[in-house]
RNA sequence: CGCGGAGUGGAGCAGCUCGGUAGCUCGUCGGGCUCAUAACCCGAAGGUCGUUGGUUCAAAUCCAGCCUCCGCAA
């Protein structure tokens, strides 16, 4: 089967893979255009384009979808199937009725909740203890079409989104395979979302890194979770920003934000407390928190804010 | 040329302004104490102070270049 491939970052990369290695034929790959990155602003190529530039595939990264250009490209490259994994742009009506197999795409949410940009780490920040990967149809809205195909995973109690994007990413590569499997077979399931149990996952934004120490020990344990490794819960002791990088939840009170214990290093929340195991002050590489009171002294009533 | 911080025994830091004996909190090893401890006491090992060059009688410290790591911003 003939299959151009849209996606961007990391997350998209196994799939990717998975179609090559089971044999589909990748005809071309689809991703956004390198942007300037980190410091220096040093021009960064996207994952997805590495990746498939190392599989000797062609690889386009137009700025818009919605000109006439894109859609030429992709009748000359005549896939029978376009598999979108975290592309990060919309396909206007005219893509999507192209190919015969339709437009594909892979989510990393049980569809219809988490719809949208970041469902991985809502998942975690808000608490669930079970997620998945769908496949679906797409349609024009977002993260709406007719749903074909899931796998579920449990979230651990500590277990961090990155953790989980890993996990959901090498699901969804084996759910896309299969997900192909059945369009050819004719064996596709084609199931509408129920609208009503629809929730959005908008894109994280950096005001809610902040953490705030009256809320309970597990929703503090829940942020610290969700923003590993990005963009990471911040905090600050003695006038300085340190990100919190991973904690532990415990139940001992005490005011919020401050620390009651330095042997393990740990902080009283709203209800309960949460101990820090590694945290990284601006400027500092990350520690565990043993590391970081031998450099710098903190007392038990210090606090964090 | 986006802004900024940092490289000092195994870890985290101080010392650098005002050049001249390598310091602190831990860890490690050996010994002691205790019913017991991420407890305490005694002792020991371990460092070309990122790298190259310069200034100087003398450089961790001053000057210049290079390498590496990190924070912000995107």
């Amino acid at each position: 089967m003939r299959v151009v491939f849209m996606g961007t970052p990391d997350f998209a990369v196994p799939c990717l893979e998975a179609l090559i290695n089971a044999g589909y034929d990748v005809v071309g790959a689809f991703t956004q255009p390198d942007k300037p990155k980190g410091r220096g602003y040093a021009l960064a190529p996207p994952p997805v384009k590495v990746t498939a530039l190392e599989h000797n595939i062609p690889v386009y990264q137009p700025k818009t979808l919605k000109d006439g250009e894109a859609l030429t490209i992709l009748s000359e490259l005549s896939p029978e199937c376009i598999v979108v994994v975290a592309y990060g742009k919309i396909l206007p009506k005219a893509i999507l009725d192209l190919p015969k197999y339709g437009c594909i795409n892979v989510h990393a949410s049980l569809l219809p909740k988490y719809r949208g940009a970041a469902p991985i780490q809502w998942s975690v920040l808000n608490g669930e203890r079970e997620t998945g990967v769908t496949a679906m149809y797409m349609d024009v809205g977002l993260d709406t079409g007719d749903m074909i195909k899931k796998k579920t995973c449990e979230i651990g109690e500590n277990e961090t989104a990155g953790q989980l994007h890993d996990k959901l990413s090498s699901l969804g590569a084996s759910l896309i395979v299969e997900t192909l499997k059945e369009l050819e077979n004719g064996t596709a399931q084609r199931e509408k979302q129920d609208d009503s149990q629809s929730c959005y996952a908008p894109m994280l934004d950096k005001s809610l890194c902040q953490i705030d120490w009256n809320v309970s020990a597990s929703q503090v344990h829940n942020k610290v979770r969700g923003l590993s490794p990005w963009p990471v819960a911040i905090s600050s002791v003695n006038g300085k920003r340190v990100k919190i990088h991973s904690t532990d939840l415990s139940d001992r009170q005490g005011n919020p934000g401050e620390v009651i214990s330095l042997s393990p290093l740990e902080v009283a929340c709203g209800s309960g407390s949460v101990i820090i195991n590694e945290l990284q002050l601006e400027g500092k590489k990350r520690m565990d928190s043993r590391s970081f009171l031998n450099g710098h002294k903190l007392d038990i009533g210090d606090k964090f804010e």
